[in-house]
DNA sequence: TAGGCCATCTGGTCCT
DNA sequence: AGGACCAGATGGCCTA
C-alpha cells in the first residue's frame, strides 16, 4: 500500500518541485510582466467596486490572461493608482494560471495526505478490530460498531478490574453490547456461547449462568453468519433457533472468537494486534469472503472438542433448540471450555482475565 | 431499489 | 505557507 501511495504522491510532488521551479522563475518575470500591465490600471480600477462578483470569477480561474496578470499585481495596481479608496478586507488575489497549477498541485498533495491519514486511520482501527472481543477477518465489523464494542470492552473491563468479581456472561454480554446494533449484539452473544433471546429478554431467567472460558477462545459451538453485520435486515440471532437454521442453511457462514491466543510485544513497533486469523468453521464464504487465504482455512477447520478433532463442526455436532448440543442438550452441557483448543501457539493478553473467569 | 458502509475529494479552520 | 484535522458531498459497492 505504502509503495502504491508513493507511486501516487510522487508524480504530484515531482510536478510540484517542477511547478515550483517554475514559479520561482517566473516570479522574477511577473515583476516584469507586472510593470508592463499595469498601464491596464485605469480600465480595471473601477472593477473591484462592483463588489466580490469579481473575486467570485477569480475564485472561479476563468480570467483572460491580461486579467491574470494585472490581478496578480494586486497591490501594484491598488497601490499605484492610490486615490481611491478600494475594498476593505482581505484582498482576493487573483488567479494567475501559475497560481491555478500551483493551488491544483496544492490540492493534490493535500488529497494524497488525506488519503495516507485515512489509511492510518482504518489502519488502526483494524488493530482495534483485533483486539475487541469479537473479531473476523472476513466479515469485518464497521467502523462505528467497532469503536462502540471497544468502548464498552473497556468499561465491562474496568467494571470488572472495579469489583474484583467476575460477572456472570450475560452481564458481560450485556455491558458489551449496550449501544451495539442487533447484528454485532448477536456476534458478541454467539462470541460467548450465548443464547441472544436469553440474554436480551429473558435475562438468564432458568437460572443458567455462563462461565468465561479459561480458553483464551469462546467458540460458538454453531456456526454463525457472516454477511453484511450491520446490514439492518440481518436479525440472525433473534434466537438460537435461527442461529441454527443459518448454520444449516448453507454457505456464507463462519464461527468467530474472543480475542486471544497470542502474546503479542505489545512494546514492539511492528504489533498490530491479533494476528491470529479468525476462527471460522466453514470455508464456504459467499462471493469474495471465499477468497480467505488458505492459512486462514487452516483455522477454519481447525478445533479440538475434548480431543475430538472436528471438521467443520457446524456440519458434525448436532445443537439443540436453544443452541446446545443435542444429547448434551441445555448450554451448560457445552463441553467446558477449558477443553477447546485452537491451533494458535500464542498466549493471549487476555489469558489472565480469562484465568480470573474461570477461577 | 433503498439503505448502509466506505473511500475519496474538497474546502474550511487551526496551528506551527 | 503548509500541514493536520474535520465535516460535507459524492459515487461505488453490497445486501436484502
Amino acid at each position: 500500500m505504502l509503495s502504491r501511495l508513493f507511486s501516487e504522491v510522487l508524480p504530484d510532488v515531482q510536478r510540484l518541485a517542477a511547478d515550483w521551479v517554475d514559479d520561482t522563475e517566473s516570479d522574477g518575470c511577473k515583476v516584469k510582466e507586472e510593470r508592463e500591465n499595469c498601464h491596464l490600471g485605469d480600465d480595471d480600477l473601477d472593477e473591484p467596486q462592483e463588489g466580490s462578483s469579481r473575486a467570485e470569477s477569480e475564485m472561479a480561474g476563468d480570467d483572460d490572461d491580461d486579467d491574470d496578470d494585472d490581478g496578480d499585481e494586486e497591490e501594484c495596481g491598488d497601490e499605484n493608482s492610490g486615490d481611491k479608496p478600494k475594498k476593505r478586507g482581505p484582498k482576493k488575489r487573483k488567479m494567475t494560471p501559475a497560481r491555478v497549477e500551483r493551488s491544483k498541485m496544492r490540492r493534490m498533495k493535500a488529497n494524497a495526505r488525506e488519503r495516507t491519514r485515512m489509511h492510518d486511520l482504518n489502519s488502526a482501527l483494524d488493530n482495534l478490530r483485533k483486539v475487541v472481543p469479537c473479531y473476523s477477518k472476513t466479515q469485518k465489523l464497521s467502523k462505528i460498531e467497532t469503536l462502540r464494542l471497544a468502548k464498552n470492552y473497556i468499561l465491562a473491563l474496568g467494571e470488572i478490574l472495579r469489583n474484583g468479581k467476575r460477572p456472570d456472561v450475560v452481564t458481560y454480554v450485556q455491558m458489551l453490547c449496550k449501544g451495539l446494533s442487533q447484528p454485532t449484539t448477536n456476534l458478541v452473544a454467539g462470541c460467548l456461547q450465548l443464547n441472544t433471546r436469553n440474554f436480551l429478554t429473558e435475562q438468564c431467567t432458568d437460572g443458567a449462568r455462563f462461565h468465561m472460558p479459561s480458553s483464551p477462545f469462546s467458540v460458538h459451538p454453531y456456526s454463525y453468519r457472516c454477511s453484511r453485520l450491520s446490514s439492518p435486515h440481518y436479525q440472525p440471532g433473534a434466537g438460537a433457533l435461527n442461529m441454527r437454521a443459518h448454520s444449516y442453511s448453507g454457505p456464507g457462514y463462519e464461527a468467530v472468537y474472543m480475542p486471544g491466543g497470542t502474546s503479542p510485544d505489545y512494546n514492539s513497533p511492528d504489533y498490530e494486534g491479533q494476528h491470529s486469523p479468525p476462527v471460522c468453521v466453514n470455508g464456504g464464504l459467499p462471493g469474495k469472503q471465499q477468497e480467505s487465504s488458505d492459512t486462514d482455512r487452516s483455522y477454519h477447520y481447525s478445533m479440538h472438542y475434548s480431543g475430538l478433532t472436528t471438521s467443520r463442526p457446524s456440519h458434525s455436532l448436532h445443537f439443540g433448540p436453544t443452541g446446545a448440543r443435542s444429547g448434551g442438550a441445555q448450554s451448560e452441557n457445552i463441553p467446558p471450555f477449558h477443553d477447546v483448543h485452537l491451533h494458535h501457539d500464542r498466549a493471549p493478553p487476555y489469558e489472565d482475565l480469562n484465568a480470573f473467569f474461570h477461577n
